[in-house]
DNA sequence: GTGAAAGCGCTAACAT
DNA sequence: ATGTTAGCGCTTTCAC
């Protein structure tokens, strides 16, 4: 047992546990990493120094020499979205079991901050970086700019892979994502199948980046089943709890008619839900509702609401290893995962 | 501008800069930290190097140097819990604001593996350690490994500061959390000025870190109203959706007497809102219910949830300046954030 | 199988 | 105000 007297104020070095073992620091570094093998006794001497000093090797240094932090970083639009919190989870799950440290920075809905963020984590000298999710539709200057440095850093070799978006034409990287538009045309179906043919829907702000694609997969699907599409139909906005109420009730006092709604997201879902429910509407006996994303929310609701579902942490595992690990190929590439109806208790007959 | 032939597969370092602003390293340095004044020409020749050769200085040099990585290590129970999402947020944007980078690791709801999500933390240098949150309650053996973990760091100059979450004894730093107790006490007295005296207490598990004084306040409450503690109107138990339902209907069936809930999160609120809403039962018309750390669940719930706010972003923020800064003093402190009922809809007249 | 020594890119004395 | 230089703690040739 070490003295108890002095504190050790500076942390034990590979040198350290080089004298406290007898050899030399090459073959402590060897010993710690498996580079080369070593002889049991060896070996054993150098794991009961670092055993007996408490020796953490100092990752600076390591990452000095091999120009690795093993840290992946991750971009995110806000970290109180359930909706990237759970593609997060799969990400740090994924990095974790990988060995590699995730280090976040959140835009805070504001996609100007995105290449700021970047920058930030390229200069920690991370091994690679997520954009998860973009929040609002970008410029193409914005999207120029994004590609520029995504270029020099993957010239620098640190991918730069999107995760959760849409993909950005001439990417240079990697792109993760889920199929949006058809989700939204499944959703709609979902409704079409049900006997709905007046069905509203109830969408964020158009700059959004997932708007557009839900929008064209409602109407893709209203074509399919011959249901000429109604502009009148189709109400956007802010999609804040109060905004959404807002525009609910000045639709229901217009008399506007429609026996469904397809909301773009459960939480505009769930601001309908009660706007109906003040408003003496049923749902599903009056009204049917399905949603989008299916986030924890979706199954506190009553009822329990009927939507779409992403694999949220499946995207985060699948784009941390493809961050990581490439996807086989030089090239970028787009990999796009399946979504799908789940069916609650939202939704009825017409 | 360079020539577009040679691609730069290694990146500048500062000996680069240095040459093509006819400059020393030392000088390069000075300008980029603002350590020591230079003269103006000369930054402003370093300052066009860097920005024509695209310069990013080596994080992982700069820390070896210093001793500091400018890191901050964050331990959270879950990536996907709103609560301690709306923590995380604050201590993200208090970091990235003082210039440090998260990096976070969950342990995936087991307390067992704090420990491990500790020690990578460590093994990366971060230069001070948050731990938000802990799940379960903690048994006295795991309390002693985390103070002797906390201790070891602690004289390396690493900080473990606790937050959100209640204090251990002998603890070596400090630690950040919420008046939990009273807040219980507060949603109980809320009811029972509202005539209540019949009122179950629905809560999570009993190891779960919040749920003593959860209990506590709830029982301190009813004895200032000189109500008598019975122990038929505490409800505890797994709190995901489904097992809180059973819970509920069992509770409603067995046709137990009350007026009002307390619940100990919003999301219990969420599912005894849906049972009540199920047994026909009006809220806050027949039974009112309050619900505790004012997640964003509560304001889309029908009727709207009234609650216990936790302020979780200052918490977070405060957690961090503590930890980045320390408290003022060099004693360990606990600083304890007051917390209050915010009203809505869901809490009636007896 | 193991050791000696040369850096990795930076900061911080110490000179001047 | 600026240059020289000695490390920071590690990995990795290159010898033996």
């Amino acid at each position: 047992m070490p003295s108890m007297v002095q504190a050790q104020a500076t942390r034990p070095t590979i040198r350290d546990v080089a004298r406290q073992a007898g050899v030399s620091v090459a073959t402590v570094s060897r010993v710690l990493n498996g580079t080369d093998s070593a002889r049991p006794e060896t070996a054993r001497r150098v794991l009961a120094a670092v055993e007996d000093l408490d020796y953490v090797a100092n990752a600076s240094a390591r990452a000095l020499t091999t120009t690795r932090t093993r840290t992946l970083g991750v971009v995110v639009p806000s970290l109180t979205s359930p909706f990237f919190m759970g593609v997060a989870a799969g990400i740090e799950e994924q990095a974790s079991q990988d060995g590699y440290l995730c280090s976040v920075v959140s835009t805070r809905d504001d996609p100007g901050r995105e290449l700021a963020a970047i920058d930030i984590l390229r200069h920690r000298g991370v091994d690679a970086i997520l954009l998860a999710g973009g929040g609002t539709r970008a410029t193409t200057e914005h999207d120029a700019r994004l590609r520029t440095l995504a270029t020099t850093l993957g010239a620098a070799n640190t991918e730069v892979v999107l995760c959760a978006r849409p993909a950005i034409p001439g990417w240079p990287s990697h792109c993760v994502t889920f199929d949006n538009k058809a989700g939204a045309r499944a959703a709609t179906s979902h409704l079409l199948s049900a006997g709905h043919t007046r069905i509203l829907y109830l969408g964020g702000r158009e700059q959004y980046t997932f708007s557009p694609d839900r929008v064209a997969g409602y109407r893709a699907a209203l074509e399919s089943h011959g249901i000429a599409f109604d502009p009148d139909l189709v109400s956007t906005g802010a999609m804040t709890h109060t905004a959404v109420r807002q525009r609910m009730e000045a639709i229901i006092d217009a008399g506007l008619g429609f026996t469904a709604i397809f909301a773009a997201t459960d939480d505009i879902a769930a601001a309908a839900l009660a706007t109906l429910a003040g408003a003496g509407r049923r749902v599903p006996g009056d009204i049917s509702v399905i949603g989008y994303n299916d986030e924890p929310v979706a199954s506190t609701l009553t009822p329990q609401l009927t939507t779409v579902h992403v694999p949220k942490a499946e995207l985060g595992r699948l784009a941390a290893r493809t961050a990581l690990h490439g996807s086989g190929t030089d090239e970028p590439t787009t990999t796009v995962l399946g979504v799908h109806v789940v069916v609650r208790d939202s939704v009825g007959p017409a």
